[in-house]
DNA sequence: CCTTGACATAAAGTCAGGTTTAGGTTTTAC
DNA sequence: GTAAAACCTAAACCTGACTTTATGTCAAGG
């Protein structure tokens, strides 16, 4: 049994995160004494999932969300999967984006360097050369399709 | 020479976005006849280099500063490749993130699925166990560390 | 002449996920 | 018994990147 401040510290996060989190609905059965937050070995564990969840992306709805599904029992295990899917998803498609960002300030990096390099001349060409490395012309490529 | 409109339709870009970004500072040379703004083919080219920006997930207070370093000359290569350099560690973090959390996501999806296999039993550990396949087992170490 | 459409502005609104503030109660320590 | 520390609430504020709203100007077409 916990005060949200011995629960603040352990999960290095704010007293007004928790309250905030309280206030959204994330620890559903969460019970007072005279007013004051009880925090149970219930609520670390929601805690725990929440940081979790918090970490695949999930908004605080979807989180809110889940927590009533985990309540009503087994009967909702499709339904957790299937956010679990489509978070996957939605994972998956955001780091291919990164991943073509990447590719163009690698690109970019190496444009700079090479400027630098040659001083102040600014002969060269923002686009691929012959005399441009492979893997740089590859990045160029990718990220610009 | 467009006007707002037209450029509005050219990069498929609201008009009220671009009216914000020249009110950021992101057009610093933008000129007015009689208030109207005319876009040439410089805030077009600045335009293009805006969105390449954006998709790196540059602020617009950076491309402004960029846009500022660009029309001081090539004295400011140095701090363009840092900014491009810096954004790069930065988006490469990103990744590795989302990486982890997509393992964690793996695992969410594997437990899920075998719970409704298994149907109402709850005899299921949500941590790695003997029979659990290696693949998932790794997904789980590598987003729980 | 007047209405429509394209342009303009400033200021307020939106969203998420909190944080801060102002003011009040309760618990703990001496 | 009192003072400090820790708790409480409601409501306002914050950031970023826009969008919306309210209001106004101006040129062209019927």
């Amino acid at each position: 049994m916990y005060t949200i401040g011995q629960v603040s510290k352990m999960f290095n996060l704010p007293i007004s995160t928790l309250r905030y989190y309280d206030k959204e609905g994330l620890f559903p059965d969460m019970e007072r004494a005279s007013g004051i937050r009880k925090f149970t070995e219930r609520e670390i564990e929601t805690l725990r999932v929440i940081e979790c969840l918090k970490k695949s992306g999930l908004e605080i709805k979807q989180i809110k969300q889940f927590m009533l599904w985990c309540k009503e029992g087994s009967s909702t295990y499709p339904q957790r999967k299937e956010l679990f899917e489509e978070q996957k998803k939605q994972v998956e498609e955001e780091i291919q984006k990164l991943n073509k960002t990447l590719d163009m300030l690698k690109f970019k990096c190496w444009y700079y360097d090479v400027a630098i390099k040659d001083g102040n001349e600014q002969n060269l060409s923002p686009l691929p050369t012959p005399d441009m490395p492979e893997e740089i012309k590859r990045a160029y490529l990718n990220s610009h399709s």
